[in-house]
DNA sequence: CACGTATATACGTTATCGCGTATATTAAGT
DNA sequence: ACTTAATATACGCGATAACGTATATACGTG
């Protein structure tokens, strides 16, 4: 499976990141948590194992899985310049808000960024 | 097209929307600054036009495709809780590096950094 | 109106992915 | 050793996505 992109397109993989978010989980938690297939599963546990974003664990006949998230910074990389997007939107409007004849000047909460 | 996570999963439609950073383009110079064929990229703007990630103007036989990041949002939120995780786990390590063969122990809470 | 330019869509093909079912592997308990 | 539990893999299938080629639509210019 070619990159980071592809592998947390799929909904069932996010499901189980997201349930490893909480705590490492044996495969049969996860079946029972998610309510999929155990090959399933499986299957998903593999590619994810396969792309660095899980590691495992055997605690005798379990596999304890738990999250890499290593890879996921090739994501936050991506999306970065996006998000610098839309907070400049978010500045240009309190800029905007901020001269509108406001008889209460924003104040206090939220501490200014770069002062 | 389901989520927007597999909008985002194909590499031409994430080098369109970092083309489209810089900024607005017409088709025909996607096409040219990419490399890849008319088809290609108008069949993927379609893609990206119905998940809300672009807009177009029209300008005479021209359309000027612009972002509208609004819907990067849901990876944002997605990816938040993994971000919050290793922070964390810098934070620790931080904490640890202050404690290693550092004369003044560990005493305040939280000596925070910029003060 | 004919023509070139710019973009969109239709169609057929190919490759890949996820799923379900069945089976293999490995460890534990008796 | 036999059996059960837990997990992994093999195989065939159906869906879908991306691509290339060809064609359609819309606009501007002579």
């Amino acid at each position: 499976m070619g990159s980071i992109f592809e592998i947390i397109a799929e909904p069932n993989r996010r499901a189980i990141l997201g349930l490893l978010l909480l705590s490492q989980q044996s495969v049969g938690n996860i079946e029972r948590e998610l309510g999929m297939p155990q090959p399933t599963v499986s299957k998903h546990l593999r590619v994810l194992r396969d792309a660095g974003l899980v590691e495992a664990s055997v605690d005798a006949q379990r596999r304890l899985y738990r999250l890499k998230l290593d890879p996921l910074r090739e994501v936050e990389a991506w999306l970065a310049p996006f998000r610098r997007m839309w907070s400049a939107h978010m500045d240009a409007l309190e800029r905007h808000l901020e001269t509108m004849d406001d008889p209460t000047p924003p104040q206090g909460k939220a501490a200014r960024r770069n002062p």
